[in-house]
DNA sequence: ATTATCTATAGATCTATAGATAATGC
DNA sequence: ATTATCTATAGATCTATAGATAATGC
């Protein structure tokens, strides 16, 4: 009795769910769709998830969100204590990482999910991307560097600027993710107005 | 033969079916959850739109942009020239209509869609929500009032910005929507660091 | 006769389960 | 014997269509 079976492939299948779910949702992808993108059929997930979709989903979800809370606080550390380099750290860790959308997960996902577990997985990511960003903020609140009325604003108010950049389509777009994202951190942080 | 049934009733059924599309998405919203909000069944829905779920959907969210276009450029037209009472009446606006997810729309709701549709309508968004508030911006840099890379980048992450009041659980909110609204459109105008 | 709704149901998915099968490990 | 996969199919939705019905308007 093994609590998880096999593991190389358990990790691309999970891998290929989080992709699908971070950027489609719940109901949009299909266990087909998984299935697909691991080549198998859509049956054989039940193996490494005999709860279904929704213990994919939840499963899925919960991973990314400690990877996002320890690739934060990594990437915040990494910077060197200057808030500007500590928050395009944040920024380059954000755009390489499957496309979050907290709008879409609270007001579409969890509906279609246990009331209880769904409370659970909304806690858990608004603490792994608040937390670490709020940190970095405080401390430099602190230090007087910054004015913001409320970390936690900023901190998720910076992540939902950052991640507009998979709104735009492919098409349009003429540079990087990253310096997409830097832009609109740099706006953030010094503002528009002249100075 | 008339183009259009009845009036009123359609106008509740359309009201009813944005409310719920703009909020959870094309694939979370089933016919009978539009039915049941205006106390119908849902094989009546075929009645107003007889080209069904897709048909529906789309005319919701192009007369919502639509009318997100009128209302942002009066709210603009109305504020008086100054960029920051533009803005707030921006705001305002937006948190008074239903709330709006484009990354959602572009990788989610636009997946279920015949591609020339949805390239059209994601062009007709982007342009109702972009192009009133990027010349307002356009007037205000050109004035020497404000520094932004680019205009139509700041206007979308504006949007995405507010937006982000949704994420936010009722339970977990102290102020109302405009109040948070007005807080994080003052932190992208005046930006973090101390001046 | 037209308008606005309903009931009943066909047809298409989708999730989930049962049971078979081939490969691998003792 | 266990592990990892498959085929086949049951069961549950969901969208969409057909045809009935009641109310209203000429």
């Amino acid at each position: 009795m093994k609590d998880t079976p096999n593991n190389e492939t358990r990790v691309r299948l999970l891998d290929a769910a989080e992709a699908l779910f971070s950027s489609r949702g719940y109901t949009s992808v299909r266990l087909r769709d998984i299935a697909a993108a691991v080549d198998m059929r859509h049956a054989s997930l039940y193996y490494y998830a005999p709860g279904g979709k929704a213990q994919l989903y939840i499963e899925v979800m919960e991973r990314s969100m400690q990877r996002h809370r320890i690739g934060l606080e990594a990437a915040i550390r990494n910077a060197g204590g200057d808030l500007r380099a500590e928050i395009y750290a944040v920024v380059d860790w954000l755009v390489a990482q499957p496309p979050l959308d907290i709008n879409r997960m609270n007001n579409a996902d969890m509906h279609e999910l246990n009331a209880e577990q769904a409370r659970k997985l909304m806690e858990l990511s608004y603490d792994s991307l608040r937390l670490p960003i709020g940190e970095a903020l405080a401390r430099a609140a602190a230090a007087g560097q910054i004015t913001v009325p409320d970390v936690d604003l900023a901190a998720m108010g910076l992540i939902a600027l950052i991640q507009s950049v998979h709104a735009i389509p492919p098409a349009y777009r003429s540079v990087s993710l990253a310096a997409l994202g830097h832009q609109l951190a740099a706006m953030l942080m010094d503002g528009w107005f002249r100075r």
